[in-house]
RNA sequence: GGGGCCGUAGUUCAGCCCGGUUAGAACGCUGGCCUGUCAAGCCAGAGGUCGCGGGUUCAAGUCCCGUCGGCCCCGCCA
């Protein structure tokens, strides 16, 4: 049944063919999309990289194929050899790109059949992604994942071909690299030639281009793997890739310019867009307060607003406790919306709540002069007018409260922000919303360690006017460092670094890491700065996150050709697994877990 | 580590609350008819470890316990 290629070459991709190729002998090549007998004729749309087209087997053209083309099924792979023609006036077909004509196919060999598809090869499919993932060759075959697959090459191009217009050099780093301790777990591969040892896979190549800097290359870019051994999420995969780069004898304004150009150039080339820079920068304090998150979707208003001191001294002791304990309390107001929000929804809006810490969610409807509420009562007439003005309610509003500490605050208020902006759409769909955000602190105090640690990484610059307070106020001190945010998505983050090490130790020694420990983790970075490191700084950009962004996509999953499950395992190639005793004996390790 | 939703035909789901005939539907699949379809159409048909294990019961897809797996989130992710 099966037939050879022969001396055919293919001479066009199927949904490269249209009008200018009429009346052209073509060879094609590719999988059977669908078939649609009907005893005389024989449709079937031929599909390759590039599209579809309509073959068409006439058994007054040739009666030969036309019996062959009967036994075809979905996903089998033939080569056709045919003529361009226009399709007659009432059979164009509008909703496909070759939809003006179609191939009348002379001679037809079958290459290759399929078994029974587990899913059709659509773009509007509802499968469960276990499947689509076990499956992941049929899956990639779906227009929608091949074309994420296409944006996400165009993304790279466009930004090698930026960097290297600007003058960076891409430079590989070792995937053998260090256990560096500050961050995320890392996974570990044994040595075994050097038995009891680990290799780390990088977390990021941080330490390596802050010393290629050194080395004296100026500006270092890599599209780069990067891996973390922490829990997946919908944008985190164990291994994701990083557009990586550093510059020397620059500050923070040098590093954002090329940043900006660089995102200009990759949506100019993959979605025609020209979009306008600079982008608006945001402190992070701002950010905090306007948005409760360091990620804000700016595409939509809906903001936080704090109302802390309204409820200071309140006898609403819901309110006033968490004051009273360091906390806060804000509100958001959503306008107009009383008589879109069901007493149902509010409690799935208080559930909501509750799933991420909150205590509950007070609201309040306002329906004329009457505040629905289960909390009215409990609010003085001093406080309704101050909530009056400084939440300019009106008729038809409905208002969320949160009062707690700041952390859930904020940790609340903002998911419920996201939640509602989507709810009644308010999110403008196919926009970019760029936004860096800046002077975050340098430091943070981590209760359960009891000392305070970097909020970016431990090479971050502090602002050079606020490092005296490094020994008085350490909270006070902002660092030198950006993130970049997309839609509400962080897409990067970077800093200028401390090149001096005076400043080196002085951070280490404020995050507790003492002297001898410092060297043991980071011996070499600490060397290298003492001979003569630049002043640099740099970014790492998220390329699985911002290819995902520009395709729509709601997972990092459908722009990775080959993802993994939210327990880490590949249902393609079943990794992990277990492994041959053997290696293990050459590797001196013993395993430590019970058979299943 | 925690919270939520889910697991029934190849696929997507209904049935589960309130246990009781032969577990249904759509798409897909198989066979037949059909010369302008493109979600082709018409006729006929096949297809089930109700995730897995245990329990309750005369009887379990349905109730209970455990477990495995998927998705979303919190923690975690410098």
């Amino acid at each position: 049944m099966f037939e050879l290629l022969g001396d055919w070459k293919r001479t066009d991709y199927c949904g490269s063919l249209g009008i200018k190729d009429l009346g052209r002998e073509v060879i094609l090549m590719g999988w059977v999309h669908s078939k649609r007998d009907h005893g005389g004729l024989i449709f079937v749309d031929l599909r390759d990289r590039e599209g579809v087209v309509q073959i068409v087997f006439n058994p007054q053209v040739s009666k030969e194929s036309h019996t062959k083309a009967d036994l075809l099924k979905d996903e089998w792979v033939i080569a056709v050899k045919g003529t361009v023609v226009r399709r007659p006036d009432e059979t164009i077909n509008p909703n496909i790109k070759t939809g003006e004509i179609e191939v009348i196919a002379r001679e037809l060999r079958i290459l290759n059949r399929s078994k029974v598809l587990p899913f059709p090869v659509e773009d509007e499919i509802k499968v469960d992604e276990l499947i689509r993932m076990k499956y992941r060759f049929l899956d990639l075959r779906r227009p929608v994942m091949r074309k994420n697959l296409m944006l996400r090459h165009e993304v790279m191009r466009a930004t090698r071909s930026y960097l290297d217009s600007k003058g960076f050099i891409e430079i590989e780093t070792p995937y053998l690299t260090r256990s560096t301790p500050e961050g995320a777990r890392d996974f570990l591969v044994p040595s075994r030639l050097n038995p009891g040892e680990f290799y780390a896979l990088p977390q990021s190549p941080q330490l390596l281009k802050q010393t290629l800097m050194i080395s004296g290359f100026d500006r270092y870019y890599q599209i780069v793997r990067c891996f973390r051994d922490e829990d997946l999420r919908a944008d985190r995969q164990p291994e994701f890739t990083q557009i990586d780069l550093e510059m020397s004898f620059v500050t923070e304004d040098d590093v954002i310019e090329v940043v900006e150009g660089m995102i200009k150039a990759i949506l100019k080339a993959t979605k025609g867009v020209d979009i306008d820079i600079p982008f608006p920068r945001m402190s992070y304090d701002e950010a905090m307060l306007r948005y409760g998150t360091d990620k804000p979707d700016i595409r939509f208003g809906l903001e936080l607003h704090d109302i802390t001191e309204v409820f200071r001294n309140s006898e609403f002791k819901v309110f006033s406790d968490p004051v009273k304990k360091g906390g806060i309390v804000k509100a958001i107001n959503l306008k107009g919306k009383a008589q879109h929000l069901s007493r149902k929804e509010l409690d799935e809006l208080t559930e909501f709540a509750k799933s991420l810490g909150a205590k509950g969610l007070a609201w309040i409807r306002v329906s004329g002069d009457e505040w629905q509420s289960p909390i009215t009562k409990f609010l003085s007439e001093h406080e309704k007018k101050e909530l009056k003005r400084l939440l300019t309610i009106e008729d038809g509003d409905v208002i969320f409260f949160g009062a707690d500490t700041s952390y859930t605050v904020n940790l609340v208020l903002s998911n419920l922000r996201l939640r509602l902006g989507n709810r009644f759409n308010m999110i403008e769909q196919n926009r970019f919303a760029f936004l860096w955000i800046v002077d975050f602190p340098l430091l943070e105090f981590d209760k359960t360690e009891n000392r305070y640690v970097t909020m970016h990484h431990p090479f971050t610059s502090p602002k050079e006017e606020d490092i005296e307070l490094l020994d008085t106020e350490p909270e006070k001190v902002r660092a030198r460092a950006y993130d970049i945010v997309l839609n509400g998505v962080e897409i990067g983050g970077g800093s200028i670094r401390i090149h001096r090490s005076d400043i080196q130790r002085k951070l280490f020694e404020r995050i507790g890491l003492g002297e001898e420990d410092a060297k043991k983790k980071f011996g070499f970075l600490l060397e290298a700065l003492e001979f003569g490191a630049p002043p640099h700084g740099g970014i790492a950009l998220g390329l699985d996150r911002l290819t995902m962004l520009l395709a729509g996509a709601s997972s990092i999953r459908d722009v990775i050709a080959f993802p993994k499950t939210q327990k880490g395992f590949c249902p393609l190639t079943e990794a992990p697994s277990p492994v041959d005793p053997k290696q293990l004996l050459e590797l001196r390790i013993r395993v430590d877990v019970k058979e299943r």
